[in-house]
DNA sequence: CACCGTTATCTCCGGTCGGACATAACGACG
DNA sequence: CGTCGTTATGTCCGACCGGAGATAACGGTG
């Protein structure tokens, strides 16, 4: 062994600035992504250990951020209500771990440079 | 003209995780550009129009964040003090610089996908 | 040896963010 | 028509962030 390394590998993370000063990075995609998996704006905030109110203000923002909303809620009803991807929603999902995945492949060079700068130099 | 859309297209902008919890972004990256082209601290931070003590304590991250520091600063002496780039200052920036090419280039097709979904449907 | 501009460090403070909690509305269902 | 779990909305509060400003250290230079 000549040299040691801090553990894990540096990450790249997304965020991808909308023309309105909102964005979207992995916050609210994993938030999106919680909606699509539980139906439910609340379960899906648990699941990432983050308050209804949080929750709920970035659906809010995720809403407002396109031209058509991502989350449909209702309240009440059938299944005492709960909350859905609409098709943009899923559709803004999709595209945003696709940018994920291609940025992943396209860094993967410059990681692995800068992982090395985090090398701590073997003695003399 | 059968949609109108809010100005501008939508951005992706680059965070670098570090193994140590810290991380690099398009602030820390501007600001080692700033004391790379004005060989001062202070400056650098003006220019970006933050606090000394803001653009102070990033450097103290930045420097704590690889093997080896980014930034050597100096008081008094020549000069009346200042700072500067160190060769692995210099190379992470252009790392840096480099990773956000590459990701304007790979995402262009995505963020132009986004960008017609802030579209405004024409009427009916 | 005083001067200079920068680095380095401190305190104070206002704005912001998010959590915790409370409350109400909702609407099908039994 | 009461029950239920969720959405929706509010208040209160502590943590954190960053700016403003003060102060000192530094070390060549005149």
């Amino acid at each position: 062994m000549t040299s040691s390394r801090k553990p894990g590998l540096p990450q790249a993370k997304l965020r991808v600035m909308m023309p309105g000063g909102d964005w979207i990075g992995p916050g609210k995609a994993d938030l999106l992504e919680g909606i699509e998996a539980t139906g439910s704006i609340s379960a899906a905030g648990k699941r990432m250990r983050m308050s209804y109110k949080r929750a709920w203000g970035l659906v809010e923002t995720l809403n407002r951020m396109f031209s058509e909303p991502l989350v449909s809620a209702s309240r009440g009803g059938a299944g005492h209500g709960g909350a859905e991807l609409t098709a943009t929603g899923r559709e803004v999902l999709a595209l945003y771990r696709q940018m994920q995945h291609r940025t992943e492949n396209a860094l993967s060079q410059e990681i692995a440079a800068l992982s090395r700068l985090t090398d701590i130099p073997a003695e003399k």
